[in-house]
DNA sequence: CTCCTATATCGATGTGTGTCGATATTGATT
DNA sequence: AATCAATATCGACACACATCGATATAGGAG
């Protein structure tokens, strides 16, 4: 079976003028990111060496309770940002690559190609003095 | 006198622990782009062929009010993701891609993710959403 | 100076959200 | 069955924020 990759693959962005219902997706997607705790979370997850971490491992390092915990894990997963495995009483997090790349690429000007182009020279810096 | 917003170049991301601090001054930077009318204010910007647009340029297409516009130019000047300069009665705000090009690469997972193919995502159904 | 235009600020209002205690649900164990 | 542990959901609170009308500020023109 094809596999559900969910990922609805950010709308453009920056390449050209986005669209009311393209904004609001874009806008939720970022939203889920734009907080400390689950920064923190998302961090906490991709250092561990499993790359991955159930809720247990996360409130105390944290140190938030339980239950700020669970919401917060919730929120990433439904913005796509994290998968979920339920092993015994245990539910494991971890990223999904593909969305954390799709929400990069979102923040790029024209001219820059995803993936692991980590020499990108092709960022031009055309918005310096020009009075 | 368009002063040079600071761009405290975005602390680390996904590559190691966020610590509250920096988690909190990340999350700020993401908030400002967390919204559907900045989101489109930044495209509508970028997407000038003079790479700059004035607020009576940006009121009208996007369906907004002028003070809005005005707020929002505003939240993502202080952001460090728009750069400023008075024209005469106008005021013209460009992107400055330096600072998006940081919240960009805070989004990058280390080991380019490809190690952890091996392991194929299980993905299991996702929100079911029961109330 | 006065008038006009462009932008910013203020105030109010309704909506959204982070946090956590209490409680429910799920799975394992006996 | 009962009981315990891990996680999720619920409910409530306080706070943040997006929007916009009214008003203030700044600059240009006459």
């Amino acid at each position: 079976m094809t596999n559900c990759v969910v990922v609805p693959c950010c709308p453009p962005v920056l390449q050209k003028r986005l669209g009311q219902g393209d904004a609001e997706e874009l806008a939720a997607a970022f939203k889920a990111i734009a907080d400390p705790a689950r920064l923190r979370l998302l961090s906490f997850i991709a250092a561990q060496p499993s790359g991955e971490a159930c809720v247990c491992h996360l409130a105390k390092p944290l140190g938030i309770q339980q239950p700020t915990v669970s919401h917060h894990l919730k929120v990433l997963f439904e913005a796509g940002v994290l998968d979920r495995e339920r092993r015994g009483t245990w539910v494991y997090y971890r990223l999904v690559p593909e969305r954390l790349a799709s929400l990069r690429d979102a923040l790029s000007i024209a001219p820059v190609q995803a993936a692991k182009a980590d020499k990108t020279v092709s960022l031009r810096r055309a918005a310096k003095g020009k009075r």
